[in-house]
RNA sequence: GCCGCGGUGGCGGAAUGGUAUACGCGACGGACUCAAAAUCCGUUUCCCGUAAGGGAUUGAGGGUUCGAGUCCCUCCCGCGGCACCA
């Protein structure tokens, strides 16, 4: 037979969409497995080869996991708010939802052409009013717990145009449309409490199998340290300032205090002398962003406050400090400085000339005596910043009555629909557009019935994502989220796949959330993804990033128009470790076109009897493959495949049942022409039907192996010999092997037998 | 800069501390063909050698071990994240 990818496609697509054997079942005798993709941000620039990298893979699982009995749910959906599409709309006036609308068209289409096993009967989109009813339903929860919260922090503005910036759309400290230099402008924006959640979210790591990288990156996102607050009283006055430090037992070394430029006492601290070279230093650091802060590599800077405070171990006199190496929104946003001990410190001291002293150190225990300081506990993990002054989000549904103060939208109220607006474009005073619609913003408060205002910010996109796996367990409810008992059912997910990328964010966002539900009775479990794995980034083919402005992104489409669904889907996770960035090779797609090709001539080699390699290679690719998908080592999987097909190659015959069986594997990978084949065989079923082939143990035995003969650990020989055979006569054998024989110039101290491996001589 | 991950032939990569370079690409040779493409068969880490064989080799340097791509230390380079891109 020959494999016309074009129409083939197309007839099994045709014919899963026809017996919907997709679908899962809420009501199903047999075993739940619940396996997640990262749902996409459908862009205008449709799917890209990256994407389907790991759906691929998990198109796999769940072909398998079906195939081994279990109700499989596979969902898919779109994460539709966000930045571009608003941008999008500042520019061309059309509105938000119609781009979006037409973009999720074209992505399904897309997924649809590569043949995954996605339920689509519960796909959700995070911004369709019965989706964000939800969303906003929830944020009240966080709300009603106390979780929410307003507070003062500072956001990218451009005086030019007069918006507030996105930290993409800030390039260089300089805004990414107009050029002009981004200031830092203070904002009252809602926050969420992700930091009282920390040691959780940190501890049940525990409880869960992650990639063991992933784990290790949210705990140091999450940067748990333990240390102590001490007070150091300020000289004529009756201030103090609190410092952190996880170092209590180096405070004799203390010759300075540092505090933030940010740091609510720096006023009050400057003398008059110093208030010229203070404002301008404070001027100077406020362009810059933590990471220049923080760079070690640059010359520290600083001012003198002019204060002193008194150490409270030796009621030493130490200046006071502002540098912007100490960060207002960690610890206490004050540090002692130590510069026997801490090599920043070190360079700020040599910088300023500051003293340097070597000082005993004493015990934790000791030093939190003698300073009247308290053990305590700081994370880097910040609280989350739940505001944008943005259009394209779930409005935040609260209301402000100057008598009542911040009153939630009654659950019966909800959504707050996002109303159409004429212009996009943020107002002048960095509100969000929402805020120029008098109609929206005026309304009555719920508590008391009088005039009151709507909150006008939206939420992140992070908030719809944070929970729309929740969602695909029932997506067509009404009355909640999602039922109760459908939701013991379902939870936990079984397996999540995503980038690397999202590990610090959405990934430890959505436990935080889940953690919450959990805690508010909502959801039955604590966590909600049992193991989670992640997908390096497909690279263009220099090693460079895809990226649309560049002009080398790769459209998926072009690949299934000229080779075929599965040969993108089989290259997709042959090119590399599934875990690594791999750069895209056309020339490797065509040599995944020539296997696929060559499986379509196998029917060819149909005899009724069969070499024993062949049967032996069968069974042991059973094996291999199985194991690697359960290890996401799909790349090896398809290398297996591969050499079994060289071997029916080489042998020249193959029995019908050994084709069928090598077909029930392969069919995961590539559906199509699995399919293809077994219709061409007689087959009459879909292959989706059958049951994942088993191998015999038996039959993988080799008799024979080869041993690799070794001089001081250094190859110089190979024997094929029986399996198992005898220590003793291994060893002869070896020993008078010529090759072996001619490095044996002194006599043996040590012989090393591995078994069935390995013979080294120590000579 | 900080945190995380990685570095193996001409290229993508494979390898429970035990024969480095599986599988694929490319290249070269052969078969088929009037010819080409496609396909099929073979060779292909590098150096010396007709061969047998020998030597070198997993970013650089050092260490542990009978034995290191794999473990440890120092350094170099690349990738991801750094909280308002998703």
């Amino acid at each position: 037979m020959s494999y016309n990818h074009g129409s083939i496609d197309a007839k099994w697509q045709a014919a899963w969409a026809k017996a919907q054997i997709f679908r899962a079942q809420d009501d199903s005798p047999k075993e739940k497995y619940y396996v997640l993709v990262e749902f996409p941000y459908p862009s205008g620039a449709g799917l890209h080869v990256g994407h389907p990298r790991s759906y691929t893979a998990l198109d796999i699982v769940a072909r398998q996991q079906r195939m081994l009995g279990k109700n499989v749910l596979f969902p898919m959906g779109w994460d539709a708010f966000g930045l571009p599409a608003e941008n999008y709309a500042i520019k061309t006036g059309i509105h938000p939802s119609v781009i979006t609308k037409e973009n999720i068209d074209n992505f399904r289409r897309q997924l649809k052409a590569i043949g995954f096993s996605f339920d689509w009967s519960r796909e959700v989109n995070t911004t369709d009013p019965a989706y964000y009813k939800w969303t906003q339903w929830m944020f009240l929860r966080f709300f009603k717990a106390g979780l929410a919260y307003k507070s003062t922090m500072a956001i990218n503005w451009c005086p030019k145009d007069k918006i507030g910036l996105a930290n993409e759309e800030v390039v260089g400290g300089k805004c990414e449309r107009c050029g002009t230099a981004v200031e830092k402008r203070d904002k009252e924006q809602w926050m969420i409490a992700i930091t009282k959640y920390a040691d959780r979210l940190i501890d049940d790591l525990d409880t869960v199998d992650y990639l063991p990288k992933i784990k290790k990156q949210q705990v140091d996102w999450i940067g748990r340290s333990e240390g102590a607050e001490i007070d150091f009283a300020v000289v004529d006055s009756q201030e103090k300032i609190t410092v952190f430090t996880t170092r209590p037992d180096t405070i004799f070394g203390v010759t300075y205090l540092v505090i933030a430029p940010e740091h609510p006492l720096v006023e009050s601290l400057t003398t008059s002398e110093q208030r010229d070279t203070v404002h301008s230093y404070i001027a100077s650091v406020a362009t810059k962003t933590d990471m220049e802060r923080g760079d070690d590599t640059k010359a520290k800077t600083g001012a003198f406050t002019g204060s002193y405070v008194i150490n409270p171990a030796n009621h030493e006199r130490v200046p006071v400090w502002i540098a912007d190496y100490v960060l207002g929104h960690y610890g206490t946003g004050a540090v002692m400085a130590v510069p026997q001990h801490d090599e920043r410190d070190l360079a700020f001291a040599q910088t300023f000339n500051l003293p340097i002293v070597d000082r005993p150190l004493i015990s934790f225990a000791d030093a939190l005596a003698k300073t009247g300081g308290k053990k305590t506990v700081q994370y880097k993990l910040r609280d989350w910043v739940f505001s944008r002054q943005r259009y394209w989000g779930e409005p935040i549904p609260l209301i402000h009555c100057d008598h009542c103060g911040w009153v939630p939208v009654p659950d019966d109220q909800l959504p707050v629909l996002l109303p159409d607006v004429a212009n996009y474009q943020p107002t002048d005073n960095g509100e969000s557009p929402l805020a120029s619609i008098d109609s929206f913003v005026n309304t009555k408060c719920p508590t008391c019935g009088g005039d009151a205002k709507r909150e006008t910010d939206t939420m992140p996109n992070w908030a719809g994502s944070s929970w729309y796996f929740l969602r695909y367990i029932d997506p067509n409810n009404n009355n909640e989220f999602a039922s109760a008992e459908k939701l013991k059912h379902w939870l936990p997910i079984d397996l999540y796949n995503g980038g690397m990328e999202h590990t610090t964010l959405h990934l430890l966002y959505s436990r935080f959330w889940n953690k919450f539900l959990f805690d508010q009775g909502l959801v039955p479990t604590s966590e909600p993804y049992a193991r989670r794995h992640s997908h390096g980034l497909i690279m263009s083919e220099d090693g460079t990033k895809m990226s649309k402005s560049v002009g080398n992104v790769i459209n998926p489409d072009d690949i299934v128009n000229e080779f075929g669904a599965d040969t993108l889907r089989v290259y997709e996770v042959f090119m590399g470790p599934f875990e690594e960035p791999v750069p895209w090779s056309t020339n490797g797609v065509v040599g995944v076109r020539r296997f696929l090709d060559r499986v379509t001539k196998l029917p060819d080699f149909i005899a009724p009897a069969e070499s024993p390699d062949v049967t032996k290679a069968l069974h042991k690719t059973i094996k291999k493959v199985s194991e690697d998908i359960t290890n996401f080592r799909f790349n090896t999987a398809v290398a297996a495949m591969m050499t079994f097909v060289n071997t029916v190659f080489e042998q020249g015959s193959i029995t019908k049942p050994s084709l069928l069986t090598f077909l029930a594997i392969l069919t995961p990978f590539a559906p199509h022409v699995g399919n293809e084949v077994n219709e061409a065989l007689g087959g009459t079923s879909l292959m989706e039907a059958g049951n994942w082939p088993t191998f015999d143990p038996a039959l993988i035995v080799d008799s024979e192996v080869t041993i690799a003969i070794q001089v001081n650990g250094k190859l110089r020989s190979s024997l094929t010999v029986a399996l198992d055979l005898p220590e003793s006569s291994l060893v002869t054998q070896a020993q008078s092997d010529p090759n072996v024989a001619k490095f044996l110039i002194s006599p043996i101290k040590k012989t090393i037998v591995v078994p069935n491996k390995i013979v080294n001589f120590v000579i």
